[in-house]
DNA sequence: CCAAAATTTGAAATCGCTTTGAATGCGCTA
DNA sequence: TAGCGCATTCAAAGCGATTTCAAATTTTGG
C-alpha cells in the first residue's frame, strides 16, 4: 500500500492525502477526516525508506556498544529507559557493537557519512572522549550520558558523582570508620576520577590519608569485585566499611565479607551505589544495603528527550543536567566494630 | 558527498562510479580501482535512506522488546551475540521497546507495513505463540529463538532444554535425592514447559511422584528466586536439591540456602543453567556451581548468521537447530545428607 | 454581480541511489 | 572499408515519500 494506492483509492492526489495526514493546514476537515479514515483502515504506513529520503531525516538515533561487557545491566536498564521515550515519538534505536576503540570511531564515520541516523548517544566517556571530539568533527548531533572536559562546551546529562561518594564517605567517617575501602570503575572514566575525588575530600576533610590498597578501579561485575574485596579483607588492618560501585559490585562484596565469615552491617559497613535495577532492590536484601540512589533508567528516559529538544532545534550548548544523588541509610551501614 | 559528486569529481558518470563501487562485471578494472581509490579517499559513503529506497531492502532486522524485565542480562547476551554478527555484515539491529502484548503486535504490524526493517526475531515463545502467526501473515520474514507449536513450521534456533533438565534431574536423583525443586521459567512459556516436561520424565522414570510445592515459576531474577527459594526451605521434608533456571536465579537461591544456615553442595545441592554470562562464572563461584551449560550469545551469533541465510533467499521451513546442552558436574551437587 | 482574496487541490520537482536500455568506441573479420 | 561484436560508458527512469508552485474553486466585499 503505497501513497499512490491510497490516494487513488480516494480519488485524491497523493499531494492532499500527505498533507491530510501531515496535518498541514492548507486541507479541509472533511478531507482530512476521509483520508485520516481510510489510511487507518487500509493500514497504511508510509514507507519509511522514502519518508527519509525526502525528510532528510533518518528518524533514528545511533548508540555504539563496545562489545563484551558494556552491554550488561547498566546499559540494559538505560536503553530500556532510552527506547521507551524514544518509541512514544516513533524514533527508533540502532544498535551497532564494535570490538575496540579503532571500530568505534569507525563506526561513528559511517554513521555519520551514510547519514544512518541523526543523532547518536554517547556513554562512559573518559576525561578527554576522543570520541566526543571526533562527533564535533563530522558535526553528527550527540548527547553525553555523563561529561568530559574537551574544549568545546557539549550537551551532557549526568548525575553527581563526586558530591554522592563524599557524602557516602563522610557519612561513614562519621559513624567513626577510618578504613574505608572503594570499589570504583575503570580508571580514566569521567564518573569513576569524579567518585575518586568525592571519596578523597571526604577523607581529606578528616585528616585521613588515603590508603592506595584500599582503593580498586574495575568494571562492575559479581565475580571482580568478589576477587578485589576478597583480598581487601585480608589486609591487617582490614576495611572496616565498604563503597560499592554498583550493586552487582555490592553482590561481590557481600559474597567476599560472607565467605571471610565476617556480618555485613556488624562487623564490615557497605554503601553501595544503585542504579535501581527493577530485579534487584536494595531494601529486600538482607541485610538491607545502605545506598546511593539515582534510577539510571529515568537517565536514559531524559537522555532521550534531550536528545529529541536537540533534534528539533535548542541549542546543544545549552543542554546539561547535573542529578543530584539521594543518600539512603538501610541496615548495612553502622559503626565500625570496637 | 553524494555519489553525483563523487561521479562529477572523477568525469564520470553516476552509473559507472555505482558499478563500480558494487563490483559489477561491466565495468573496466582501471576504472573500478580509480573510483575505489577515490571513493576511499573522499570518505563517500551512499546514503543509507537513499540506497533503501532504491533497493527495498532496509538492511535492518528488528528486535521488540517488551520493556521492564525482558531487556535483561540474557538478552543483553543474546543481542551482543546477534549483533556483533549483523555488524560484519552492516546489517543494524533495530530496538523497539513496548508496554504490553497489545503493543507488540502493533508494533509489528507498523514495521511490516513501512518496511523499516527485513526481519525480526522472535525470542521467548509460547507454545502457540500469537506474534509468530501474525509475522506470517503480514508475510514479514522472522525467525524464532525457542520454538512454537503453530500449525505452520516456522524457522527456528532452540537448544534442548527438556534433555537438559532430564539429565540433570537424573543426576540429582542417581545421587539419591527425591526432593528436588524446580525454579522453572514463567507458565506458557515453550522453554519453560519443556523444561518442565524433562524434570517430569526423569522423576517419573524413577517412580517419584513430583510435589507441585516444589515447582516455581517465575522470571529468572536474584530477587524472586531468592524469596521462591525461601519459602520452599521452609517446607518440611525440605528440598535436597535445586535445579535454578538460570544463573541469577542460582544467586538468589544461594542466598536463601545460606540464610537459612545451610551450606551449598552438603545441605543442598544445586545445578543451575547457565547461559554463559562473560561476568558471572560458574567456576569461580564458592562453592562452583554445577551446571547445564549453553551460551546464549553463541545462540545470538547464529540467529544473525540464520536470518541472514533466509534474507537470501533460503526457505525458511528448512531452518531449524536443536542445540544440545552441556552438563558440568561441579561442587554445587553432591549426595543429599543422611 | 464581479473582481479579488482565500481556500482547497494537484502536477511536477526533489531527495540520492540502482538499474534498464541505449549509445559509444574499438578491434576484427570478410 | 563496411559491418559486426564486445567492452565500456551514459542518460534517464524508477523507488515512495515531501514540498514547491500553480491552478481551480469557493468566499468575500464593494
Amino acid at each position: 500500500m503505497r501513497l499512490k494506492d491510497l490516494a487513488e483509492h480516494l480519488g485524491l492526489s497523493q499531494t492532499t492525502v500527505s498533507r491530510a495526514l501531515n496535518g498541514y493546514p492548507e486541507v479541509s476537515e472533511t478531507t482530512r477526516l476521509r483520508v485520516a479514515e481510510t489510511a487507518a483502515r487500509l493500514g497504511y504506513r508510509p514507507n519509511a525508506s522514502a519518508l527519509r529520503l525526502a525528510t532528510g531525516r533518518s528518524g533514528a538515533v545511533g548508540l555504539v556498544l563496545r562489545g563484551v561487557g558494556e552491554l550488561g545491566p547498566h546499559m540494559s536498564e538505560f536503553v530500556a529507559g532510552m527506547s521507551g521515550r524514544m518509541g512514544a515519538e516513533e524514533i527508533d534505536i540502532l544498535l551497532i557493537t564494535v570490538d575496540n576503540f579503532q571500530e568505534e570511531m569507525a563506526a561513528y564515520r559511517r554513521l555519520a557519512a551514510s547519514q544512518k541516523v541523526d543523532a547518536v548517544v554517547l556513554h562512559s566517556p573518559t576525561l578527554k572522549d576522543q570520541r566526543a571530539e571526533l562527533l564535533l568533527e563530522l558535526k553528527m548531533p550527540f548527547i553525553l550520558h555523563g561529561r568530559t572536559d574537551i574544549g568545546t562546551t557539549v550537551p551532557w546529562l549526568d548525575i553527581d558523582n563526586r558530591a554522592a561518594v563524599e557524602r557516602a564517605t563522610s557519612h561513614l567517617l562519621d559513624l567513626g570508620h577510618r578504613r574505608i575501602a572503594i570499589l570504583n570503575g575503570l580508571k580514566g572514566r569521567t564518573f569513576a576520577e569524579h567518585r575518586e575525588l568525592g571519596y578523597r575530600t571526604a577523607l581529606a576533610a578528616r585528616g585521613v590519608t588515603p590508603d592506595p590498597a584500599l582503593v580498586g578501579n574495575s568494571v562492575f561485575t559479581d565475580e571482580v569485585a568478589f576477587r578485589i574485596a576478597q583480598s581487601m579483607l585480608e589486609l591487617r588492618p582490614r576495611p572496616t566499611a565498604f563503597l560499592a560501585g554498583s550493586m552487582m559490585t555490592a553482590l561481590g562484596v557481600f559474597r567476599a565479607i560472607r565467605q571471610a565469615g565476617l556480618v555485613l552491617g556488624k562487623d564490615v559497613s557497605m554503601i553501595a551505589h544503585d542504579d535501581v535495577f527493577p530485579y534487584l532492590n536494595a531494601d529486600n536484601m538482607y541485610p538491607s544495603m545502605s545506598t546511593t540512589r539515582s534510577s539510571i533508567r529515568a537517565a536514559g528516559v531524559r537522555i532521550a528527550e534531550l536528545i529529541l529538544s536537540i533534534l528539533a532545534g535548542k541549542p546543544p550548548e545549552d543542554v546539561h543536567e547535573l542529578w543530584p544523588v539521594e543518600l539512603v541509610l538501610r541496615e548495612s551501614s553502622g559503626p565500625p566494630p570496637f
